[in-house]
RNA sequence: CGCGGGGUGGAGCAGCUGGCAGCUCGUCGGGCUCAUAACCCGAAGGUCACAGGUUCGAGUCCUGUCCCCGCAA
């Protein structure tokens, strides 16, 4: 039994894992902190955050205050002891004062490698911009965006065809372990605290025009964003004036100059789907979803839609 | 009660101002081609989500139920 007083804060489905491996390694776990309980999906209904899904079955307590800042939640905290907070996208920025609350200090568990896509969608970020390495960095906190001393990092190549979602889930098994390692480091009094340096870049939260595609983009370019916003929120173009959302795309090794065509027309069919012309080079999609419907392959799509070379997407 | 779309042969869609159930793909059989994502001929395959109602007659109109999805969060 590990007598380690920990406070763990999180909220998405990444940091469960890391709330899950605390708890298994046996950390006395004093509460755990994520956002409040809001409306959400269709119908409106309310919804707890995964990981106050997986603390109350561990029976843990839970907090969601609505500014963390807020006299309540900081008194609480406060009167817990804590002798370290863990932090795995929580959604709130802490004060100081929380921040220097803990005797180990508070710990963050980030999806990328710092210094780079430091902020709040860093595997999206990452994929759109056809980075071919991702991991993890743990790291100390202090009072800025991600820009905490370093502890330990693990590496993760992206395929060129990854999604966003392929590599959450694996970035959060690798986050999961990497905070093991880190907290052993750490209590042990010999966790690291490497400066990040200068060459950070930020990946910002995304801003809903992000997910139109716009076809006078390269077909590299259309081909990550596709995969980077696979499976949330989804990228869509336009359809005979409805939304289809583009959930799978190939880039084609084919100059677009020998098929012509404009940006968004459709090109040939294939086996598999149809090419479409892009700003530059061609672009296959593979998997669609008109409104209202389910997903489904571009090549039943386009025996449903009746869609045929010449026709134009916008 | 946040807004909205939809459930029709194996797949994707049309039909929905009520009157014999249609299209493309796939499947099966046959033909053609050096070849192909092909092409030609023919065939099989549907309790039109479920239940009730209106009607001479309902996929189509009305009511209820189940399921799927888009937007918004």
């Amino acid at each position: 039994m590990n007598k380690t007083r920990v406070v763990f804060m999180g909220t998405p489905d990444f940091a469960v894992p890391c709330l899950d491996m605390l708890v298994k390694e046996g950390y006395e776990i004093v509460a755990v902190v994520t956002q409040p309980d809001r409306p959400r999906g269709r119908g409106q209904k309310v919804t707890f955050s995964p990981v106050k899904e997986a603390a109350l079955t561990y029976g843990l307590e839970v907090l969601q205050p609505k500014k963390i800042r807020e006299p309540e939640a900081m008194e609480r905290l406060i009167a817990l002891q804590p002798d370290i907070m863990v932090v795995v996208a929580y959604g709130q920025i802490l004060p100081k004062t929380l921040l220097d609350l803990p005797k180990w200090g508070c710990i963050n568990v980030h999806a990328s490698l710092l210094p780079k896509y430091r902020g709040a969608a860093p595997i999206h970020w990452a994929v759109m911009a056809g980075e071919t390495l991702s991991g993890v960095t743990t790291m100390h906190m202090d009072v800025g965006m991600d820009t905490g001393d370093m502890i330990l990092k693990d590496e993760l190549p992206i395929g060129l065809d990854m999604t966003t979602g392929e590599l959450h889930d694996a970035l959060q098994a690798m986050g999961a372990k990497l905070l093991s390692k880190t907290l052993c480091l750490l209590l042990d009094g010999k966790a690291p605290r490497l400066p990040q340096g200068e060459n950070a870049t930020y990946a910002s939260m995304l801003k809903r025009d992000i997910e139109r595609l716009d076809w006078t983009l390269s077909a590299q370019e259309l081909h990550n964003r596709v995969r980077g916003l696979n499976p949330w929120p989804g990228a869509y173009a336009t359809f005979q004036n409805k939304n289809l959302k583009v959930w799978r795309t190939k880039q084609i090794d084919r100059a677009l100059t020998e098929l012509g065509g404009q940006p968004g027309e459709v090109l040939a069919m294939t086996e598999n789907g149809f090419w479409l012309a892009t700003g530059q080079g061609v672009l296959e999609l593979l998997e669609v979803q008109p409104e209202s419907k389910r997903r489904m392959t571009a090549k039943e799509f386009a025996t449903g839609y009746q869609v045929k070379p010449g026709m134009i997407l916008a």
